[in-house]
DNA sequence: TTTATAAAGATAGTAATACTATCAAAAATA
DNA sequence: TATTTTTGATAGTATTACTATCTTTATAAA
């Protein structure tokens, strides 16, 4: 028996599903290896397209921008990651233990999961950590957001406020804290391999460090008594 | 009387020093405009002649590219802040106050500093927040960090970890938590104003709970017992 | 004061990027 | 079989990201 997970995105991010066609789940696919190859500055539509073997103006046709198209890949990533939260954390009673599988979760570079054919989630991983911020990082946040485009993110987080709530609802900062949580699970590696003198975990490169960095700071935040 | 801050950066940031000249001075200055008004990724060097009224190959001859340039506006900003960091803290006895310094500096949106003539901090501020990242997000940062063109980030970072290093002298992650809040000094507050719903600041808005929320956090974690 | 030299301005040119448009062929569907 | 949809092939344009060259202007040394 065979299991298939297929992520459906907001509309707007697209002008035609990448996911309804062979066409469309070959850029997707391709567009993975290729900017995680290249990096995101240097990706084109045009070297995808010599990638995939179409044309420039087939991949227009899927996607208005080489940004909405990482917007795309960027969504499907925190999509995947609430998915997977939301098995991880089913019939685990204690909030405490939910939000340590939150970190475990976000914090460990991620195998590449059958069930979805053409994505890669190993490269999308390594996407994210390097390109995700720059989804955001423009200066046409607000517009994008009024189009939900950043939707899974935020859902993301609150679904991780929402543990934390569970856990101490006299806390202040939940949505706040939580999204640190999350960017700092992505930041801190990235800098453990690339700027490690910003982090401690330069010699050893362990995720288990990091992974105790954010715990330690996490239930240090939600354990102190708060003014 | 007049003072007057020059700050002098790593060579390689450039092929000719802009502080030494006036059409340097206004490179920076412009770029500084010109960038917080359409954003990096509309930013141009063309562009830029036009504004100075110069010419394309005038600002090539200072920076290699607009890389190069954000860069040195970067680098420039993290030296100001630990410039400014090390004067407040400046006979500061407790370890405790030099944090909450910081995490004010860091956290508080700045004012333009009158004596740096052609530097206009408050825009800086927001490109930082804004584009700051991109600075290390690439393909090429391994290349970048043997140049020792983050040094100045890394700078401030080693500051304040120093400063958490003092308050408490046992706790195992001073480097991530230091490059933490100031990572985070800046996210919340660009969500706060582009992604409220990433945060518990949304509906006020106001610089004080973030300084709140990080320093809950910063010694929450540093009080808590270390395991 | 001439004379070297360095910096800036003016202009041109090129390869690549980020698209849009059009038309025909192939595939799917009615 | 006809019709609609999808893809492929080709072309074209404005802008970007540079490099090169040559002249003028400013500075400074002889």
């Amino acid at each position: 028996m065979e299991f298939n997970l297929t992520i459906r995105l907001n509309e707007k991010l697209y002008l035609r599903n990448p996911e309804e066609s062979e066409l469309g789940k070959k850029i997707l696919q391709q567009s993975i290896n290729l900017i995680e190859h290249i990096g995101f500055e240097s990706f084109t539509f045009k070297k995808l397209a010599r990638e995939i073997g179409t044309t420039e103006a087939g991949i227009y046709r899927y996607f208005e921008n080489k940004h909405r198209l990482l917007l795309y890949l960027v969504d499907w990533y925190w999509s995947w990651q609430e998915y997977r939260l939301g098995l991880e954390t089913k019939n685990i009673p204690g909030p405490k233990t939910k939000i340590q599988m939150a970190i475990r979760l976000l914090a460990t570079r991620v195998e590449d999961d059958i069930a979805t054919g053409h994505i890669n989630e190993k490269l999308l991983h390594d996407i994210v950590m390097s390109d995700g911020a720059k989804s955001w990082l423009t200066k046409h946040v607000e517009e994008d957001n009024k189009d939900k485009l950043f939707q899974p993110f935020k859902d993301l987080c609150a679904v991780i406020a929402g543990f934390i709530k569970a856990y101490n609802p006299k806390y202040s900062f939940p949505f706040s804290l939580s999204s640190t949580l999350i960017e700092m699970a992505h930041s801190q590696y990235y800098y453990m391999h690339h700027l490690p003198s910003l982090t401690d975990f330069g010699k050893e490169k362990k995720e288990e460090d990091i992974i105790r960095f954010l715990e330690q700071m996490v239930f240090g935040a939600l354990d102190s008594p708060n003014k």
